[in-house]
DNA sequence: TGGGTGACTAAGT
DNA sequence: CACTTAGCCACCC
């Protein structure tokens, strides 16, 4: 039921529109919907044509946005009311256990 | 065709 | 809980 025509960078950008507002999901699980574990190629693809989808809806595995666009990424996180952590320094990171999402 | 880079991950300290 | 090391895959030139 995949798409063997379809670039890989079709299929992560495909994904990424699918993430709901409020939900995110890891690059290694972009990666695993589309059958990879290319996690960072992930990151790669979001990095050149990130800017039209839902990059701020991305986020590491341990709950933190894109490195270096953290500030950008809280406020998309409050407008959507995305579940959030605090650490001891203010650092905040995605509630994934809460926020986390999955293609059906 | 090959080499270097990176919006990563898991495991260890 | 936070930082460091090594392993990974895909992208760009």
């Amino acid at each position: 039921m995949s798409e063997p025509n379809e670039d890989f960078v079709s299929r992560v950008l495909a994904v990424v529109e699918e993430i709901p507002a409020g939900r995110v999901m890891s690059y290694g699980d972009v990666a695993a919907a589309i059958g990879s574990r290319a996690a960072r190629g992930v990151g790669q693809v979001m990095a050149y044509y990130g800017g039209d989808v839902p990059w701020w809806r991305v986020v590491r595995a341990s709950g933190h946005p894109a490195q270096n666009h953290e500030s950008r990424a809280l406020e998309y996180y409050r407008a959507e009311s995305t579940p959030l952590t605090w650490s001891a320094s203010g650092v905040f990171r995605v509630d994934l256990p809460r926020a986390r999402w999955s293609p059906t």
